[in-house]
DNA sequence: CCTATTTGTTTTATAAAATAGAAAAATAAT
DNA sequence: ATTATTTTTCTATTTTATAAAACAAATAGG
């Protein structure tokens, strides 16, 4: 049995593939602050990006020095099969376990 | 800023609403077996529930005991209105992020 | 009775993950 | 060179997850 993703790690490979082919650390911070209206330190970002990558589920490659004023360079991520999968299979959980609720009418 | 339910937490809500009103710790466990394929440990049941309660978002009484077999009696979970409140809230990120994605279509 | 068995919850110990924030590294403008 | 800026890495702390053993309550059957 596969291990069920995490919320955070749901919610990470879902901001970078919303941000593709540019997600890197601090834009996928800012990318879920906007979303969650919450705020992500920098330890909420990266580490669990690198547990991510470290199991598969992303790719990460160095960006090349930009134009701009500083800045070292960037880590882009990338979603792999594996973590294309894995989202799916948590959409598909998500689902069955809403699913077995009798009356979702009764939300909003 | 309202704290983001963990999966879990998400997860033994639905179980609590989908088993109303006979949603007592084993039967929880029993229900996720079946629904995700994966064992449930007590732990990872029992704990998890009492945060809840302690939160808020879930109720809890004492159960009679039944003419069955054997059994100390069992400890019932409602959701309450925050609870509820709180799935909402789940539910309505979860498709923010989701929607975030480009091309959904390509999953299947 | 009274004890073996069943159903259920609590407790305890350990491992893993989440979070925050400081520190370090890399880069280009001045 | 020095400094401002952007980004990542490191470190420490708290919270969650997991597993397994202990404890509790009830009844069936001898």
């Amino acid at each position: 049995m596969e291990k069920i993703l995490s919320r955070t790690e749901e919610t990470l490979l879902l901001a970078v593939w919303a941000l593709a082919p540019n997600a890197y650390g601090l834009a996928i911070g800012e990318h879920l602050r906007k979303l969650t209206g919450k705020r992500w330190s920098v330890g909420a970002i990266y580490i669990p990006l690198e547990r991510l990558e470290a199991r598969g589920l992303l790719a990460a490659h160095e960006g090349e020095p930009t134009p701009q004023r500083g800045g070292r360079s960037k880590r882009f991520f990338t979603l792999t099969p594996q973590g294309l999968k894995a989202l799916n299979e948590a959409r598909r959980l998500h689902e069955a376990l809403w699913a077995a609720v009798p009356d979702e009418g009764g939300l909003a």
